[in-house]
DNA sequence: CACAAAAATAACTGATCCGGCATATGGTTG
DNA sequence: CAACCATATGCCGGATCAGTTATTTTTGTG
């Protein structure tokens, strides 16, 4: 019962920057280590197993994007999340991941058990 | 009251595709002509006023994505959504910026009457 | 002041991607 | 078969982007 989902033409661009921001391996790296908690960039570059500048460069992008927040404190600078709608859209994809793996397995199994009834 | 979300590592490229599909104006705008229910190419790309070529291969990732299916009809080739989690997450997403934008408002007002209230 | 640590930036390379043009493919009709 | 229609594909130029290396900026410390 969910009405039907209108897109007005200037929503368009803004909408597909944001999702181009969680389109990249690397920052949904970074974006899952901040869904713990405020991270230091050399602790996201731990967690996240990549280069320094590499890093940084991203969460600059992410930060423009609107969906980091930056806090500096001494030598470190501490990034946040600060769009809720990230871990939103993480779940939700996170799902669809699951459900077709697991219609993946249910196809497998009916071809398993089509396999065994005729053998 | 929301479980923290823990992506694993090989669902991050999963993500990736997906989030990079919708991080894109055209196909955003192709998605959100199909939304309206299914449409052959002609229709797409007079929807969406972009060039048939290019209509047509975004329609292809999209189709190869799994987020589109493809049912051909004697000339035509009409595609359908077929993956019901595009529209939760342009609903999510536009949402989002109906909210910035509300803020936005807010804060201009209560910049204006500050400055209203001191001439 | 000299030095070290954390983060940002510049410059470069290679890859990817979008859009347009032209052309090919496949199916329909006369 | 020829002409035509809807769609797909190959090729190209330009733009964007990710990752690395090296360097710089900023800040704290002895």
């Amino acid at each position: 019962m969910s009405a039907s989902l209108t897109i007005p033409d200037e929503f368009l661009d803004l909408m597909a920057e944001k999702f181009r921001m969680l389109g990249d391996t690397t920052r949904l790296a970074i974006l899952r280590s901040l869904m713990a908690g405020e991270r230091n960039v050399t602790q996201v570059v731990a967690e996240t197993g990549r280069g320094q500048a590499n890093v940084s460069k991203h969460l600059k992008l992410l930060a423009e994007a609107g969906l980091l927040t930056r806090r500096k404190e001494g030598l470190q600078v501490f990034y946040q999340l600060s769009d809720p709608v990230v871990e939103r859209l993480c779940r939700l994809v996170c799902e669809t991941i699951v459900e077709s793996a697991a219609s993946e397995v249910k196809r497998n199994q009916s071809l398993l058990v089509g396999w065994s009834r005729k053998p």
